[in-house]
DNA sequence: AAACATTTGCAACATAGTTGCATTTTTGAT
DNA sequence: ATCAAAAATGCAACTATGTTGCAAATGTTT
């Protein structure tokens, strides 16, 4: 298992054109493990030990993001948060919901939104996102 | 017409049960003539000479989202942008767009979005939003 | 006009994110 | 294996959005 996940981000960052860096290799392994969107002040805390960089954990994100790795979500918090792009492209993104009571995040649909590409004419889109917020099962 | 927006806006307060202020007045007549989601930055520079405190900005702007007259959009910009609440309530807002290039904001439909209100089971929706992001007409 | 509640301005603060630069790591060629 | 070039990292300093506490000013009610 572990094996496999090693291999496979070996191969996500060489398909890439990305270097293969301590750093990249851990916050990919997060994301992965985590399933769900998580903020740079996350990745920090969980990283515990590893002497990550602030600076370093937004630009290895940057470099992700830039290479279409992973997807970064505006959510209604200050703190973006920042995921794997299984299901979005830079363009085009599923739905979030975030619980206001533990801040969780999680996407809502397997399946990148049916919303045509240009939606009113002369509008060039080249991000959308829908974003619902309020308490999780757990919360609720 | 601006003598009918005065009275408009004092009623808006009134039936609210918000103190009729200066700068209350001064920031919902703002909201009206621009028609689309205003920054606290954008706010002040508009306000110019008008000695409007950042920190007074963000609560009078809190105390007319708080009693629903005006909504407030995440985007994707660090700060924040907020609106009159003409077709939107705390819980339920309309599609934005946003242009990359001047920045300016839109809103896309006239009417609430047809989601429902309970999307997954469990998960209680208190604030829903779908955003794009892209160029405008005038950018394009 | 007086008493009370709310709003305002100011200073200080908190936090997300950025920039520049010197150092270290990664990669590809020898 | 080693070396040089390219890219990533860590650090310090910085910018910007937004918040908090408190005293002074303004709005409301009687």
């Amino acid at each position: 298992m572990s094996e496999n996940l090693d291999e496979h981000i070996d191969e996500m960052l060489k398909t890439a054109g990305l270097y293969h860096t301590e750093n990249r290799v851990l916050i990919l392994k997060m994301l992965f493990k985590a399933g769900k969107p998580l903020s740079q002040e996350k990745i920090a805390r969980q990283a515990g030990t590893n002497n990550l960089d602030k600076v370093t954990i937004y630009r290895t994100l940057e470099s992700l993001f830039n290479a279409g790795l992973v997807h970064k979500a505006f959510l209604n918090k200050r703190a973006s948060h920042y995921e794997l792009a299984h299901r979005c492209t830079k363009k085009q993104c599923h739905p979030h919901f975030t619980c206001t009571k533990c801040g969780s995040t999680h996407c809502l649909v397997d399946l990148a939104l049916p919303m045509p590409v240009s939606y009113h004419k002369g509008f060039i889109i080249n991000h959308q996102q829908v974003h619902l917020e309020g308490l999780c099962p757990a919360c609720s």
